[in-house]
RNA sequence: GCCCAGGUGGUGGAAUUGGUAGACACGCUGGUCUUAGGAACCAGUGGGUAACCCCCGUGAAGGUUCGAGUCCUUUCCUGGGCACCA
């Protein structure tokens, strides 16, 4: 009987004592930097999915040691956020106090699952020592005009009483709290990730990234190519810039719509009579949330004519420019209106706006008085001046060309990304490191204050004014060092940023001087291994691989991006449904643990299929898991008895090179389950040998060792070896002990299987061929029947066809 | 609506370039050993059939091929992502 627990206790201590898993930085000759996605310290401790990442890539990085690199890997807390805060306005426990000891009960329960991890380098983003590295990098984005503030109608979360990104609005409701978001003007610090735009969709090519990823990605970031077109108002007091990536439909064109937001809206009704019923309307759509305003399939457009006309600038007509609800801050924020897009069309239709078209499938001349709908589909331009007869798509560029040619518009490259706005009117986060003089100009603390301290004197409950206002400490801190009423800052940055750079202060190995070593930046960045889930596609892989950047422009970090390779880990659920606490199916693996020990636990979950797939939590299958480690033990632990033949059947020793060939080439691509897998099958044949020798028990427990280290330890002993198994080398299998003697071939006659026959592995196709037809259920098909094809699959089978 | 995955036994899932579908497990059935078994071990287990043979079988319908889970066409369903982005 294999005891886990003891045994598992036993070497997770000689390991930690032992320092097996501390990587010298400096010295390390192959390096292989290798990271899970930090885990935020919460009260509801280490859950299934915790496990389903770090297990499987804690096997990973176990067999890239074995293949002779020297591994880190790394782990920390992302500390700083939105439940400690909280937990603290619900029971006045400090977030720093409630933090501190989640991180302590973590440590534990992570101890517990026994990977290698390198705890001398531990990161904790919101103690001072990290955070102000947050704070530097605050004050590098200020000093390269890439930090900026901006008065902008912002998402207001009333819930959680602060803005959100338009990246953490999910649907128009609070990503975090799911309450419905509303507009509000704010004074908020950016980061200037649009300037980053383009390099973040080229850098995409030299990525080891999931297509999937990129895609997302990509349409994160939303490239589209179009052109700003030039529409005069009729009285040529203004030019109305529309931007369109359709500009093959321009003779289409029959009214403007503009955003209600826009700011020539005002100006174009001011002082007529129509100003306040354009008010109006401009007020009801900006109470819509934003998924009135933007989805539903558009149903309830929205928009009112604004008094005035502009020219088209093709053909001279005068079509009368309106607001519209689905117009959005977009591009220029003012669209040109058509009968080949549907939401135009469905506008037209509610307001009476006259509509034509100018493509059709086949070039004729159609009319939009008794479409019900806008035609999208691609076709042949007519009335469309000396374009028209072309294919829409390939006058597009043309169209382009001409009208810059012509000076009526300009190609433009839109994006859909937006700058990144940092600030949280947070309590439990970075201070933003700024000061405002008696004017309210901020000004950057100068490095040598950091790290600025979070104050400890205030209020966790939310005002609607952001927590460190309340600080006298902070407020007399700033003026001692500043002056006389000067301010502080009372903004904290978002958590994001704190993730957004973690990978190099593991390496600085908690440097107080230095943001990366150079050396060692140079030496081990960018990491080559990053797994964690896919739902950080698009905010913290951007901002990291942003933040990676701008370091390398300003000469801190060597590469330009932060993750070579990359690997998503499928979302483990329970019943069908995400686990949650508030679903209250939260699947503990504590109990797991205890009863079957870490090696099981981490076996099964990666036995359970595919990892990058995930799967639906039961623990019906775990006892198989168990089984197998406890017939393993008795194998090579308990009852081992040495061949007494020392050499083994040919038998074997080719099923032994197989599992070395599978298993390698399963590890490598995180196929955790059929290594697993072909490992069984492996002890399924020892078990029927009357004895194993040394050197196949030796390579079976190496085999083993990444996905069940404790066991393959404590079997490491049991064979006679000394030391700790993960410093000894990854076998090698030998391509001709693969082989087998000899090989079972099916016979198909028709395409119908009718036999099979075993004959030896290099047998010649003619004897193959003759045999087979020997083969007496096969002969029977033969009878009386002329064979007009024969194929020969060497070692596979043999295809006869009458 | 668009984009991306994916539909294989009672269950989780395996299946190089098209080459014996169901590896490996769970569960179930029978057995051995036992005072007992929810332990361990052995045998069986896609459906039809008493049974060898045989027939059917990878969401559905067609097609290519000696041969299709795999390739092509159409279609249905599930999961994930995006969405008045002009």
């Amino acid at each position: 009987m294999y005891e886990s627990s003891k045994t598992e206790a036993k070497w997770q201590k000689k390991w930690e004592e032992e320092k097996v898993y501390e990587a010298d930085l400096k010295k390390a000759k192959d390096p292989y930097y290798s990271m899970v996605m930090f885990p935020y310290p919460s009260g509801d401790k280490l859950h299934v999915g915790h496990w389903y990442n770090f297990a499987p890539a804690d096997s990973f990085a176990r067999y890239m040691r074995m293949q002779g690199k020297d591994v880190f890997t790394p782990m920390g807390f992302d500390a700083f956020g939105l439940p400690a805060e909280n937990y603290a306005i619900k029971t006045g426990v400090h977030p720093d106090d409630s933090i501190t000891s989640n991180v302590e009960t973590m440590i534990t329960q992570l101890k517990r699952i026994g990977c290698m991890y390198d705890w001398a380098k531990m990161v904790n983003t919101s103690k001072p020592e990290y955070y102000r590295w947050t704070q530097w990098l605050f004050l590098k984005m200020f000093e390269n005009n890439l930090a900026y503030r901006k008065d902008a109608p912002v998402n207001w979360c009333n819930s959680c009483q602060t803005v959100l990104a338009n990246e953490q609005c999910q649907d128009g409701t609070c990503e975090r709290c799911g309450t419905e978001v509303e507009k509000k003007p704010m004074t908020q610090w950016y980061w200037k990730i649009t300037d980053y735009a383009q390099k973040l969709l080229d850098n995409h090519e030299k990525l080891d990234w999931p297509e999937k990823t990129i895609a997302m990605q990509k349409n994160w970031i939303g490239r589209s190519e179009g052109v700003n077109i030039n529409f005069p108002l009729e009285d040529g007091s203004e030019t109305l810039v529309a931007y369109t990536t359709r500009p093959d439909t321009i003779y289409s064109v029959t009214f403007i719509v503009m955003a209600p937001e826009h700011p020539l809206v005002e100006k174009l009704t001011k002082g007529k009579d129509i100003e306040q019923s354009v008010k109006k309307v401009v007020q009801k759509i900006q109470k819509q949330t934003d998924i009135e305003r933007t989805s539903e399939g558009g149903k309830d457009k929205l928009g009112a004519f604004l008094g005035v006309h502009a020219i088209n600038p093709v053909n001279g007509e005068k079509i009368p420019v309106y607001v519209a609800n689905f117009a959005l801050m977009y591009g220029t924020g003012i669209v040109m209106a058509d009968a080949h897009d549907q939401r135009d069309f469905e506008f037209a239709a509610k307001y009476d706006i006259p509509l034509k078209f100018v493509i059709s499938e086949d070039g004729k001349e159609t009319d939009p008085a008794n479409a019900k709908e806008a035609y999208t589909d691609d076709g042949i331009l007519f009335n469309s001046g000396e374009f028209s007869g072309m294919r829409n798509r390939e006058a597009l560029p043309k169209i382009a060309d001409w009208m810059e040619k012509k000076k009526m518009g300009k190609r433009q490259i839109n994006y859909k990304l937006r700058d990144w706005s940092i600030s949280r009117q947070r309590y439990w986060g970075a201070p933003i490191p700024i000061v405002y003089d008696l004017e309210g100009n901020p000004h950057p603390i100068p490095e040598e204050h950091l790290p600025w301290e979070l104050p400890r004197d205030v209020e966790f409950k939310p005002t609607g004014t952001a927590p460190l206002a309340q600080s006298k400490e902070l407020k007399e801190r700033t003026e001692k060092i500043f002056g006389k009423g000067w301010t502080p800052e009372v903004d904290t940055m978002d958590t994001f940023v704190c993730s957004s750079f973690y990978q190099f202060r593991y390496l600085a190995e908690g440097s107080d001087n230095e943001f990366v070593p150079k050396d060692i930046d140079k030496k081990w960045m960018p990491v080559d291994m990053y797994i964690g889930g896919p739902e950080h596609a698009c905010m913290h892989l951007i901002y990291a691989r942003f933040v990676t950047m701008a370091l390398k422009e300003w000469g801190y970090a060597s590469n330009d991006e932060p993750f070579q390779r990359l690997v998503h880990q499928g979302l483990i659920t329970n019943n069908g449904a995400k686990m949650s606490k508030s679903k209250g199916n939260v699947v503990s693996p504590d109990a797991f643990v205890e009863q079957y020990g870490s090696d099981v636990f981490r076996m099964y979950l990666m036995f359970m299929g595919p990892f990058e797939g995930g799967g639906d939590w039961s623990d019906t299958g775990i006892k198989g898991i168990d089984r197998f480690v406890q017939r393993v033990w008795r194998l090579f632990g308990e009852e081992a008895k040495e061949a007494k033949d020392s050499k083994e059947a040919k038998e074997v020793q080719a099923k032994l090179h197989q599992t070395i060939r599978k298993v390698t080439a399963d590890i490598e691509a995180l196929q955790f389950n059929t290594a697993i897998a072909a490992l069984m099958e492996l002890l399924n044949l020892l078990e029927k040998q009357e004895g194993i020798s040394k050197e196949t028990a030796k390579i079976f427990t190496t085999l083993l060792s990444p996905m069940a280290p404790h066991l393959a330890q404590e079997l490491w002993e049991s064979v006679g070896e000394d030391g700790f198994i993960i410093n000894s080398a990854w076998p090698i299998y030998d391509e001709a002990l693969c082989k087998e003697e000899t090989v079972t071939v099916a016979i198909q006659v028709n395409g119908k299987v009718r036999g099979e026959i075993s004959v030896a592995a290099d047998a010649a196709q003619e004897e193959v061929i003759a045999l087979a037809k020997q083969e007496p259920n096969v002969a029977k098909y033969l009878e009386g029947a002329a064979i007009k094809k024969e194929i020969y699959v060497p070692g596979k089978l043999v295809s006869l066809v009458v």
